[in-house]
RNA sequence: GGCCGAGUGGUUCAGUCGGUUAGAACGCCGGCCUGUCACGCCGGAGGUCGAGGGUUCAAGUCCCUUCUCGGUCGCCA
């Protein structure tokens, strides 16, 4: 009785009532109502138990005691004589005999109220972030994030997947994002890098004939943070596959995920498997986004040709002009004014509207312009009064993309063409392998150079020879989206050394870069490497998705601040100078306190 | 790095046109209360208004600089 506790405290039922007790937990509450009596509430990590001070000596020991303090209480189950039926313990409370404090908490202001630090300053959260997650709200979400976990690993071992760990130091590689170095003691003036995803590794995984490989791998990359982008690392569930090609990766991720929403997610899935699939100019078009949220039903119509002649400076010749319809709109002048700005914030680009009113006139915004058009415009958009056309000009990219902001704050804005509570799936495929650079002018790889261009060989080939424009070629690159949310990216991919070679030409790179680049690889894939494809799709994305949360950090048990800094640890922090002498290192800046 | 927003007792916020002693709620402390469960009632303590400079008879409020945090763009193959 002395050494542990007896139950927990969401444990205890009608059916418990005259049993010896001992519960222990957190101080969390103490309600005094009267001379000598006072309830008090103990908190462990499964629930709340409320416990009775009925004398004056048990009185004096719980005024003895801050809020927040661990204790042990042992005593009596007794009936309550006021249930609480919303409290699964609200039948009974514990008579105590004995009250210990286990772990004292020395004050008696929290820098925030445990059920509510939701609701304090980040900062501020993030430094108590022991406290805060004190909090079942919070604690609930990694609670969460743990569940799927084991449900993500559990599935693709029935999958016949095997979790193989790779290395956390590793090589340099020059692939998308800033590494993280961390200097070689034993070899002064290199560095280990942290990895930015285990690519290289499965692949070489494959290569040695391990058929199905996956990970909860943790990836590092030195780029700024977002409301959905952890900095520093964040984990996928990595996945690769020999002897595969895009439909199996398809099937397996479609029989993995979607009973794992289904079980954890807050709402339910609105199109299972098989998920839609739209190519990426198709995305680009109608959605204006390569991770279009479905959960939306407006689309974005091609005008340039309706309003060409307009005496209006950006729809002139040589812009692209696209427009959403949304129905039933009747948002003041000031509401779309503040979506418009909204839009100019996010997609850099000022974005125009006009309305049909009641008389099924063009009325407001830039509707002075399109009288003459009016009759086309009516037709081809089938503008109904009530409508809201929202309208961006531009170069096709920027037209596309503002249209694309537009589509999502529209649709989040007026009622009735976004239904929030489901679960959108769909596969963006037929990526363009190339691009020309914004900056070079030249082509340039448009994703990665891993993935396998549809054509193989011979269409670079023909390519080569002019007989193809480089840019119509795609690749074997698939992005899974939901909601709106990129939760993966993913690719068949070039398993051929003379297919990787001409990849590289076409680029104006050629073998010694591909071995200067991925050596392990490009050596590997000479010795007989298998056809194989895979994916990764981000753990944290998924979380919090399923926990409904929009801050990545709200689904990380011990985040860092959007400046890359643990607030609690102190992380990054100066070390001693005989470190740094150890490593080679010499500090040549300023550095911050 | 650019843009936007925020910074006021422990916490969350209010603070009008620049004008009395900077308010409220929660928390904390003290008192009352024998069935509370967001307990209630009464009283009290607690503030360098992020920092620095300026304008003014007078600055939380206006101007400039700067710091911090958040959002967003760049970036993230």
């Amino acid at each position: 009785m002395t050494q542990s506790r007896t139950h927990t405290c969401n444990q205890l039922r009608i059916e418990n009532v005259g049993e010896k007790v001992k519960i222990v937990g957190w101080m969390e509450n103490v309600r005094e109502v009267g001379q000598n009596f006072a309830f008090v509430i103990v908190r462990d990590f499964y629930g709340t138990t409320q416990v009775v001070v009925e004398t004056e000596d048990m009185m004096k020991v719980i005024k003895g005691i801050n809020k927040e303090s661990t204790i042990s209480v042992e005593g009596t189950v007794r009936e309550r004589a006021s249930k609480n039926p919303k409290l699964p313990t609200g039948d009974i409370e514990v008579v105590p005999e004995k009250i210990e404090v286990l772990g004292r908490c020395r004050y008696n202001e929290l820098p925030f109220e445990i059920n509510r630090s939701r609701e304090a300053d980040e900062t501020t959260r993030l430094k108590y972030r022991y406290l805060d997650l004190r909090n079942p709200a919070v604690k609930q979400n990694i609670i969460l994030r743990c569940n799927v976990v084991a449900a993500l690993r559990k599935a693709m071992m029935e999958h016949d997947f095997l979790e193989i760990t790779t290395p956390i130091l590793t090589a340099s590689s020059p692939e998308g994002a800033r590494d993280y170095l961390v200097p070689a003691r034993k070899h002064p003036g290199k560095f280990y890098a942290l990895p930015q995803a285990p690519q290289q590794f499965k692949q070489l995984l494959m290569t040695s004939g391990f058929d199905r490989y996956f990970q909860i791998a943790p990836c590092f990359r030195d780029e700024d943070a977002r409301g959905d982008r952890s900095p520093g690392e964040f984990y996928q569930l990595d996945m690769e596959m020999s002897f595969a090609g895009q439909e199996d990766v398809f099937a397996v991720i479609e029989d993995v995920l979607p009973p794992i929403f289904e079980k954890f997610g807050t709402y339910n899935i609105s199109n299972k498997a098989p998920f839609r699939r739209i190519g990426y100019n198709e995305s680009m078009e109608k959605y204006g986004s390569d991770k279009p949220d479905l959960r939306i039903d407006l689309v974005v119509e091609d005008i340039t040709a309706l309003v060409s002649g307009t005496d209006f400076a950006p729809f002139a010749e040589g812009n692209t002009v696209k427009a959403i319809v949304v129905t039933g709109c009747d948002l003041t002048r000031k509401q779309i004014d503040k979506v418009c700005a909204d839009v100019e914030v996010q997609a850099g680009m000022k974005p125009y509207w006009f309305k049909v009113d009641e008389n099924g006139e063009l009325a407001g915004g830039v509707a002075k312009f399109l009288q003459d058009k009016k009759a086309a415009l009516t037709e081809t958009l089938g503008l109904k009064p009530g409508c809201l056309v929202g309208v961006t000009a531009g170069k096709k990219g920027e037209a596309q993309k503002t249209a694309g902001v537009m589509r999502k704050m529209l649709g989040a804005a007026v009622p009735g063409h976004m239904d929030k509570e489901r679960y959108e799936f769909c596969w963006i495929v037929d990526f363009p392998m190339y691009e020309i650079g914004e900056e070079s002018g030249e082509l340039e790889f448009c994703h990665n150079p891993f993935s396998m261009p549809n054509g193989g060989l011979e269409i670079l080939e023909k390519a080569e020879r002019g007989e193809v424009d480089p840019l119509s070629i795609t690749a074997f690159q698939y992005d899974l989206v939901c909601n709106g949310v990129e939760l993966s990216s993913g690719a068949v991919r070039n398993h051929d050394p003379e297919i990787m070679i001409k990849a590289f030409e076409m680029v104006r790179l050629g073998e010694d870069d591909v071995k200067a680049k991925f050596p392990a690889m490009y050596n590997a894939f000479c010795y007989g490497a298998p056809p194989h494809a895979g994916i990764a799709p981000g753990v944290d994305r998924m979380v919090m998705l399923l926990a409904g949360e929009d801050s990545i950090r709200e689904i990380i048990p011990f985040p860092m601040n959007k400046n890359a800094q643990d607030v609690m640890m102190g992380a990054p922090s100066t070390v001693e100078q005989k470190q740094l002498d150890e490593l080679n290192i010499a500090i040549t800046c300023p550095v911050e306190e």
